[in-house]
DNA sequence: ATTCTGACAGCAA
DNA sequence: TTTGCTGCCAGAA
């Protein structure tokens, strides 16, 4: 069988989508939480530039769940257009405006405290 | 091997 | 309050 790279078990881009795809519907989370839970509580950029290259993976990842920790949306350009990932919070029930979560608060899922 | 970059976060001014 | 610099770690060239 092929040996696909062998960086570790499961290589850290792994890990953030498999927790992104564990943000349950209408929550939202950080990079900075999905770092932590991760073990390194200041790679919050690694966790973006995962996302980034997310697209190229068979599975969807909702990475409009995924927010900074102001609860402003950085990453909605990387969606084709601008107004996209607004678009799909909005589906879920997120209140958006200026491209900032107004119940950022509210709607926040920590994945090291609610996930175990 | 070295250098640059990045969908961030924290802190100083 | 906002702005700017720094640290962080993994990938690309």
């Amino acid at each position: 069988m092929p040996q696909k790279k062998l960086k570790g078990n499961n290589d850290f881009f792994s890990r953030v989508y498999d927790v992104t795809m564990l943000i349950p519907f209408g929550r939202i989370t950080s990079y900075g939480a999905v770092a932590r839970f991760l073990g390194s509580g200041r790679s919050a950029r690694m966790v973006g530039w995962a996302l980034n290259v997310c697209h190229t993976k068979p599975d969807f990842i909702p990475a409009h769940r995924v927010v900074n920790r102001n609860g402003i949306l950085t990453g909605k350009f990387h969606f084709g257009n601008s107004t996209t990932m607004q678009q799909l919070l909005e589906n879920e029930g997120i209140i958006i405006e200026d491209d900032r979560i107004l119940n950022f608060r509210e709607k926040f899922w920590d994945p090291s405290t609610e996930l175990i």
